[in-house]
DNA sequence: CTGAAAGCGCTAACAC
DNA sequence: GTGTTAGCGCTTTCAG
């Protein structure tokens, strides 16, 4: 059977294939002239085509659709003979077929691509993020696009960039957004699913959204300083430089954690001990500085992240100042280094792996197998935990 | 002309399509069953599927064909006129066309996706370069693909995924893969350029590669310590946890340097001075805790990177070690944090920004408007530069 | 069990 | 200027 009618598509290798098949078939009358390329290979660099199931097809002399049954996976919803089978896989692997996903794509398979803006890599707390968003994308047998967003304007770009290409199966939005309405506004004419981590409060209504319990997490470092004496409280908050000046999210919902948590207490702290900078190890050590040249400085500083603390470490100790007995510095975020600066910083422990994965979850749905659990939350808010090292001491008693 | 011979392939808007329509246009009569959507929105929750070329042809009544030609871009090759391209873009935008990349792909166009591969998002030191890389893809209006290995095993799985997945232009290979044999082979299957970025010294032949010229950092460290007056040193290798305890090219480059730069200078290192650990803070602690426990430790300890000698530095506090003091501490890549430490880290500085564009223009070329100037070297090799701070002073006279 | 045929959405060579 | 036609590589009926 495989000479006669074994194609009408079939098409015949042609000088212009650059792919050395075992044979060429007879249909070469077929052609009307394709045109596409008499072998205009620039200059000897590219490696032979990749080879398609139809080259496979051809060179055994079965249709092309034998091929795709065999080689489009285990659902076998034909029976195959197995020696046809066996013929076909060995065929494609001498020729090193792969399959073409753009094609398949094409069908209305999935790209297992799942987008991830997020505004700053180099921030440890995103990388870190980043890495355990694409350790669980991997479970899934997906990989990760990244939308970068290295500056305000940048950001609507390199998202429209990850949409208009519409490669992803999926959205994941990393922090704060909401001074990218725009970008909101985008997302909805996407057919992918979108879901936001880190969104702080600013969450956009019916997109799914996993958050940290911020309120929970500064709650759990005031009480922790109340308890060790301290009545006066020092804040720095921080922001992107293209956030336009305005805090994100999640550091503002600390913030007025931190103004609210206190007022509860009874403790009221005026404006002045409350800081903003960007959020870098530059900016935590400025605001430090700010808060200790105040003419009553704070016996504790808070830093709304990791990055912002541990700069302050380093202003306190330019500063000759010891902590903790001079002034108590805690963070939020307990990155890996955190327990590795001097001394080793008090902070909150986001859930990172967990969050992550219930962001994946959302995103790309449940491990292959299960079936979809429409019931899940759209907002979920996961608590995060005190972890006490050594830059939160006892208040240094009052001067006054 | 629109009335006649009109479709052919132009499918009718079934049922099954759920797109709404402005309008049912002259063409209406060609239609074989019009119900055109009764609007099976299945459960309010995906949106309108993506509007094709063919819905705007089918609005309007032109061909599918001509709809291309406005909407394909500017190299316009035939005329049209400007009421048929006006009236097409209008209805493009009302429709929320979005051109669908996968066909675009299968059409031979490039994917605009360039993919990475990396072995730890989480170090400082990559995420640098994934940002650089990042940047510089968007620059040409690439989007960059994540192959994050986050262990041995899963580096040739990452691989493979993004190759399986054809959907890159290019690949950049961030990192020593010489433990990777495979993956290597596999990487000569695929069509697309790949590129090996710190590779160290186990660069593929043939595979363009951009490295640091770890050498030259090394002398220039050495020479700056000997200049300060240390003649007895310490050395902290690093490798990551699945490398199967080998050294990384370029760690295992700097060793060597350090050793032969050393001797060239007529200084001899004994063993029991040259530790390995893990690339992380905790093991550059630990090894430099090794060496102050020597009978005669070093009074200069170099570390490989930037993330051991904070490590280092996070010891010697503990241990009540002054730096520079009682110990200089120097590290290699300049990291953001490099500066915040304390003391402030001299190290040496990788041109990672410079580095990266290397790497992307040998991907995907140069910026679209310049033609490809094949006369470049295959292998670069940048120049980092020394960064002197505050943690290497004069060494301690010695006890002998 | 396997082949033929119809597209997925888009580009491009060819007609009028 | 605009329409027709042929695919890109693969999945999927629908017929044998």
């Amino acid at each position: 059977m495989s000479g006669s009618g074994t194609r009408s598509r079939s098409r015949v290798k042609e000088p212009s294939r650059h792919l050395a098949l075992p044979s060429a078939s007879a249909a070469a009358k077929d052609r009307v002239h394709t045109g596409y390329d008499e072998d205009p290979k620039p200059a000897g660099s590219r490696p032979t085509r990749a080879a398609t199931m139809q080259d496979i097809a051809d060179a055994l002399g079965v249709s092309q659709s034998t091929v795709s049954r065999v080689l489009t996976g285990s659902p076998m919803p034909v029976p195959i003979n197995p020696a046809t089978r066996q013929r076909v896989v060995e065929m494609a692997r001498q020729l090193h077929y792969r399959p073409n996903p753009l094609a398949r794509g094409l069908r209305g398979a999935k790209t297992m691509l799942l987008g991830v803006i997020v505004r700053e890599i180099t921030d440890p707390f995103f990388a870190g993020a980043i890495d355990a968003i694409s350790l669980e994308a991997g479970k899934r047998g997906y990989n990760v696009v990244l939308g970068h967003a290295h500056g305000r304007a940048d950001e609507v770009i390199a998202l429209r960039a990850v949409l208009e290409t519409r490669h992803c199966d999926a959205i994941i939005i990393v922090g704060d957004t909401s001074d990218q309405p725009r970008l909101l506004k985008d997302l909805n004419e996407t057919d992918a699913t979108v879901v936001g981590l880190w969104q702080g409060s600013a969450f956009l209504p019916g997109m799914p959204t996993v958050n940290v319990d911020n309120r929970s997490g500064v709650m759990d470092l005031i009480d922790h300083l109340i308890g060790l004496g301290h009545r006066s409280f020092g804040f720095i908050g921080g922001y992107f430089t293209f956030a336009g000046g305005r805090e994100l999210g999640d550091i503002n919902e600390r913030e007025i954690a931190f103004v609210q948590g206190l007022a509860e207490r009874g403790i009221e702290v005026s404006p002045e001990y409350i800081c903003d900078a960007q959020n870098n190890y530059a900016g935590g050590a400025a605001s430090f500085a700010e808060l200790m040249a105040l003419p009553r400085p704070p016996t504790a500083v808070m830093a709304s992240t990791d990055v912002l603390a541990i700069g302050a470490l380093r202003s306190a100790h330019r500063l000759g100042l010891q902590v903790p007995e001079a002034v108590s510095v805690v963070g939020f975020d307990d990155l890996p280094l955190a327990e590795h600066t001097s001394p080793p910083l008090t902070t909150v422990r986001q859930p990172i792996a967990e969050m992550a994965a219930s962001a994946v979850r959302a995103a790309i749905g449940d491990l292959p197998e299960r079936g979809s659990d429409d019931s899940e939350p759209i907002i979920e808010c996961l608590k995060p935990m005190l972890v006490i090292r050594e830059s939160s001491g006892p208040a240094r008693p009052r001067d006054d």
